[in-house]
DNA sequence: CTAGGGTTAG
């Protein structure tokens, strides 16, 4: 149902009368609003290049209804202006993803016989088909093209990434890199490329990519380097050495900044994140922070729990009027939720003024992570209510909450709402969240059920959960079970043999304690070095086991002598069970005294304004002697401690924990 | 003269 406009020297005090046309074209309103262009461009309907720039106008201004309304126009005044004005009319369907109209031009250009001798209209005609997710299409287009130019192998490589067919997409970069001289490899197919790698799990493309382009030359160029850290961003290569390298040498501009700021974020590495983000500010040569660096920023914040630096950002974020944001302030939301600081997490997200899915996310997995179940799934309905449809990765958000937070029938509830009220499709990781759940609860044939029931292929963290759960309800029959599975899956995680020799202690089988233990010896199983963070006046500080490296090693350790002895007399007793290492009890002892958590705990209480609150991240799970010790310091100093290690917020506050492992 | 281009969030 559309219509075409008047002649554009007959302005209609009234709306255009009615026409109908094939289909696909825009509204009578729309045509108005054209037309009103029109007259503030002043077009010259004899010049054909005058029409293709009114539709390309209209198009940029982000009116493609428009444009496509006006493209009508002009081919009726003036059928010669049907070659210039083809291509912005293509991307304009494709802008409004209007496939019916696609359609039309496709038609309207095999009839004049713009396709496909037209490279110009070749190359928008395949943009079109791939923004409307018709990849098919558009291969069937790109078949009848005789010899296509490297603009139009692009476009084709381009819409391959957008529409998730990455292997054809570099398909056609390889055929392009082989056929021809690599001269034709120009910026935009290499940013292409690069983009399509970034989306592979083979890291050895990105490697490969960046040699080639070192020897075109690209190497300093902007917009091909930016996609290439991208690329190695995505693929958690922990051979940042090299994109650094490049990022030194380059003409950078605000993006490969970011780039490399969120390089390093996602890669856990914080500090350098941090770093580079007030290398930027302050000798960024001009560079001015945006939106996106102060995402990649935030990020590196909560994954170190840097609040104070945490803050800066985001006194940073108000001063540039970015709390309202959805980007940004969903990255605020996070940040606060991961620092231990859900309140203050809440307040920023009620700034965001659009909320997208990943807003409310967030704020549920804040809640969540602290144990505050009921406030999470109140949000829950809060997004409903707004009008939000939940998915895949909310779900993963309320049942994670419901594990973290012990609601047991809530987290069955809407497990089961998921697949039969919204028509979810159960992925790991929400089994993940549900064996969790009824494994805590005691619910330990139920959640082994559900495993065996699950189409999904198992994970590590499906079996690692069961397994955790049978260490809190004392089940060696099954701990067995999914320590077989783990092993099948990774022999060489060090957790799993502790866990299962705990089971076994406890329940007094010593001789399989010592087969454990034995295992662990013949299979040389290492235990990646455990640390602890505290942030003190914005400077984050590294605790290893036993760590002298600080150079107030000396004061940490007898405090921290001084403070055990304390918490003895409070009747703290050493739970030595959980050490795998062939010691005497004595040794096992001093071995647990120098845990990276204790460390950095008498070093905060050393060091931190008395009264505030103490906030560690470990990078493993806490083990159980730590607990209990926290519980004792909090008794003795009466200061609040938080501990997030990989599971979930521990608070040491009269029986605030919710991990419900260890109290 | 016109066409093909990327970075942030669980």
């Amino acid at each position: 149902m559309a219509t075409l406009p008047n002649p554009p020297s007959t302005p209609p005090a009234h709306p255009a009368p009615q026409r109908q046309r094939e289909s696909g074209f825009p509204s009578s309103t729309t045509t108005a609003s054209s037309l009103r262009a029109l007259f503030l461009r002043a077009v010259d309907p004899s010049r054909p290049a005058s029409w293709s720039a009114a539709v390309a106008d209209l198009l940029s201004s982000g009116d493609a209804v428009a444009a496509l309304a006006t493209f009508a126009a002009a081919v009726r005044a003036n059928p010669a202006a049907l070659r210039p004005a083809l291509p912005p009319a293509l991307r304009a369907a494709a802008a409004a993803t209007s496939l019916a109209a696609g359609r039309q031009l496709h038609l309207l250009a095999l009839r004049s016989g713009l396709f496909p001798s037209d490279p110009y209209s070749a190359s928008a005609l395949l943009h079109m088909y791939h923004h409307c997710s018709r990849p098919m299409d558009a291969r069937r287009a790109f078949d009848e093209i005789p010899d296509p130019n490297p603009v139009i192998i692009t476009a084709m490589a381009s819409g391959y990434v957008r529409n998730n067919l990455v292997y054809h997409s570099l398909d056609l970069f390889r055929a392009m890199i082989a056929s021809d001289s690599a001269s034709v490899v120009d910026e935009a197919a290499a940013l292409v490329a690069f983009s399509a790698s970034a989306r592979v799990p083979d890291r050895g493309v990105t490697a490969s990519l960046h040699a080639l382009i070192a020897k075109i030359g690209f190497e300093r160029n902007a917009g091909v380097v930016n996609t290439m850290l991208d690329s190695y961003a995505k693929g958690g290569s922990r051979d940042l050495e090299a994109a650094r390298k490049v990022f030194d040498t380059m003409e950078r501009d605000v993006v490969s900044w970011n780039s490399m700021i969120a390089l390093y974020a996602q890669n856990g590495m914080s500090a350098e994140a941090i770093g580079l983000y007030s290398k930027m500010i302050n000798v960024g040569g001009g560079i001015k922070c945006n939106a996106v660096a102060l995402s990649a920023v935030l990020l590196a914040c909560a994954h170190a729990g840097s609040i104070q630096t945490g803050k800066r950002i985001h006194n940073q974020v108000v001063r540039m009027g970015l709390e309202e944001n959805v980007y940004v302030g969903t990255s605020v939301v996070d940040m606060y939720s991961k620092c231990g600081r859900v309140e203050m997490a809440s307040k920023a997200f009620r700034k965001i003024k659009e909320k997208n899915i990943l807003s409310w996310s967030a704020m549920i997995t804040g809640y969540g992570m602290h144990g505050r179940g009921q406030e999470a799934l109140e949000i829950f309905t809060e997004m409903k209510r707004s009008g939000l449809r939940p998915n895949y990765i909310t779900f993963i958000s309320v049942l994670a909450a419901c594990s973290h937070a012990g609601l047991l029938d809530e987290g069955r509830y809407w497990y089961n709402a998921m697949k039969q009220e919204f028509g979810i499709e159960a992925g790991v990781e929400h089994y993940g969240c549900m064996v969790d759940l009824l494994g805590r609860a005691g619910c330990l044939d139920e959640a082994y059920s559900l495993i065996k029931e699950m189409k999904a292929k198992s994970d590590a963290a499906i079996w690692g959960a069961l397994l955790s759960a049978c260490r809190i309800h004392k089940n060696v029959e099954l701990a067995e079970i999914s320590v077989k599975r783990l092993f099948e899956l990774d022999a060489s995680n060090s957790g799993y043999y502790v866990l299962l020799s705990n089971i076994y202690a406890e329940a007094g089988m010593w001789k399989d304690v010592e087969r454990i233990r034995l295992l662990v010896k013949t299979r040389r199983i290492e235990k990646p070095p455990g640390y602890s963070s505290v942030e003190l006046k914005g400077k984050t500080y590294l605790f290893y086991v036993g760590d002298k490296s600080h150079p107030q090693h000396m004061e940490i350790y007898s405090y921290l002598e001084k403070l055990l002895e304390r918490m003895q007399e409070a009747g703290y007793v050493p739970n030595t069970g959980s050490i795998l290492h062939d010691l005497d009890e004595e040794e096992k002892e001093s071995a647990l005294r120098i845990h990276s958590e204790k460390l950095a705990v008498a070093f905060a209480l050393m060091n931190s304004v008395p009264g505030s609150v103490i906030h560690i991240i470990k990078n493993l799970r806490i083990c159980s002697d730590c607990h209990t010790a926290m519980k004792f310091i909090t008794k003795i100093t009466e200061r609040e401690i938080i501990i997030r290690d990989l599971q979930r917020f521990h608070h040491f506050k009269e029986g605030l924990c919710s991990c419900q492992d260890y109290w």
